[in-house]
DNA sequence: ATATATTTTGGACAACGTTCAATTACACCC
DNA sequence: GGGTGTAATTGAACGTTGTCCAAAATATAT
């Protein structure tokens, strides 16, 4: 079969990447071949070389549509200019996410690309944009790059924690310790932050 | 060929832990595959698996020397009476251990197996020994169950910072910045816990 | 209508984890 | 020593995988 133009090259890459996040949703990231993401939209898997570098390249457009869902979703946490107050509320709608969608989480985070493969900058531009939800929070008790370097500290461990909960591999079983871990780590460290300010 | 009897089960044991570890510590789990750890043995493919349940078995043996290695090198750390002082103490022998095996580090933390599968025992109680370490820091400051929680908070933030540093997923360039997140945490964390105490 | 350009395909390739019948070497007994 | 049984080892096979590419088919331009 040649040219059939039934979708243009950006239909293309929209269904792909909904097919795929569909795939990912549902079954996890092992799931996730090229085949099934081709033939679930009706196509081959060579026309997906066309529209992507490759499976990671697909992934990596995946990670970027869900780190969108995952900050349009914590934009909806109310704000305080109590930063403790606003942390824990902007906490509990990151694990709400996670909870609902913790396959594409897993791929958001702990899948890792082949090594040397540089992120793009449009992504990072989203990582940059989720930690403004943060930076904004701790604005009234920090701020410049003071303020950069907390909210990243502050994203990467609850990340930590929330990673190695939900592996197993810290012997912590319910999910409700990792909760706790994660706003007795937000408590403490912010704690710290205003008493060293 | 038939019986060989050149190993013991267990020599062969420890010879495809060995090469397993010589593969990953060289080129990363990438290039971890069953008939490499084979051939570098001087056996085939099908040996392994007398030996040994699957190459997710083999990973998970060699996390669990991987995890006794670098407890092992934490404990060369100098032990303090002040816990932020012992603390920071072990955490430079843990980003030392993260420098010099780079790609060991990343098996243990970063792989993932399959979901549902739940960690052995022994393997646990290797975690649990790496945590013990932390505990012992922490001992000044606080007990029973809420020290366990604080080494175990303590230990996934730092996972996290180094993880998400490492895979260039933060927009954090310099391993140096790396360094300066995880004490700027370490720090902050244990001056709340020191407050609220 | 013809020619050119662009899509799409589907099979090919090498490599993967895993399995297992067949083969072979060892240990034991007489 | 010779025979027998057991256990270890192999290598081919299976069904996958990501990726590539010559060929085929369609759209578009002339």
């Amino acid at each position: 079969m040649g040219r059939r133009s039934d979708h243009s090259r950006d239909e293309l890459h929209e269904l792909a990447l909904g097919a795929a996040t569909r795939i990912v949703e549902a079954e996890g990231i092992h799931a996730l071949t090229a085949r099934r993401i081709a033939y679930a939209i009706g196509y081959s898997p060579g026309t997906l070389y066309n529209v992507f570098a490759g499976l990671d390249d697909i992934i990596i457009h995946l990670n970027g549509r869900t780190l969108d869902d995952l900050a349009r979703h914590m934009t909806r946490a109310r704000r305080s200019r109590d930063p403790k107050t606003h942390v824990l509320r902007l906490l509990d709608t990151y694990l709400a996410f996670e909870r609902d969608h913790p396959n594409r989480w897993s791929v958001l985070f702990e899948y890792s690309l082949a090594p040397s493969t540089t992120l793009p900058d449009w992504y990072l531009a989203k990582v940059d944009h989720a930690l403004g939800l943060v930076e904004e929070a701790l604005s009234p008790l920090t701020s410049g790059a003071a303020r950069k370097l907390a909210a990243r500290t502050l994203w990467a461990s609850l990340h930590g924690i929330t990673a190695l909960a939900k592996s197993g591999k810290l012997d912590v079983v319910t999910n409700e310790t990792g909760r706790r871990m994660a706003r007795h780590m937000v408590v403490n460290y912010l704690a710290g932050l205003a008493h060293h300010a």
